[in-house]
DNA sequence: GCCAACGTTGGC
DNA sequence: GCCAACGTTGGC
């Protein structure tokens, strides 16, 4: 995806129901979007601009897919765990003058009316080219326009307005 | 629970 | 800077 693309960009992130569900940030409002610990997905939450949108993944579950929307409610900032020895996500290469791993803030926006599953996503062929297709891997990724609004459209919800 | 894919580390 | 070894993710 070339870097001059206009604002806004569109993200995913991924989640495991167990660790943190869509359910769970729709009871907080606004909830922690930490323990990233994997150099692309942290150079991406960087990018993420306040108000911005993400599709919000389920993953490792059955069957997995997006549930919902979420926005960034807060730009990245240093992770705290990273300087926890008590904490899993503890990095001992980690200093408060270097920090080394980033998190955000998000807030709910929505769940879809159906979840859209991977195994759609598969099928649908102008989706073919997302990241989760190409990189499975990654827990924090571009999305472009189109492949938001499709998904949102296959999960039977409506594009939030404004900020 | 398996294992393919892929990210990270560290020796050279 | 390469690449082997190792660790982790995540779909199945």
């Amino acid at each position: 995806m070339p870097e001059d693309r206009p604002r806004p960009w569109f993200w995913l992130l991924k989640s495991e129901p167990d660790t943190y569900s869509i359910d769970d940030l729709k009871r907080d409002g606004t909830g922690p979007w930490d323990g990233v610990r994997n150099f692309s997905a942290r150079n991406r939450l960087r990018e993420m601009k306040r108000g911005e949108l993400a599709l919000f993944y389920h993953s490792s579950t059955k069957p997995t897919g997006v549930v919902g929307l979420c926005r960034v409610a807060k730009e990245a900032y240093p992770d705290p765990s990273q300087f926890d020895p008590e904490s899993d996500y503890y990095d001992p290469k980690a200093t408060e003058e270097k920090p080394r791993w980033s998190m955000i803030d998000v807030r709910y926006v929505s769940h879809l009316p159906q979840m859209v599953t991977l195994e759609e996503i598969k099928a649908t062929p102008e989706l073919g080219e997302m990241v989760l297709v190409k990189r499975a891997r990654l827990s924090v990724q571009p999305v472009t326009r189109e492949e938001f609004e499709r998904i949102v459209e296959l999960g039977g919800g409506t594009l939030p307005k404004g900020k």
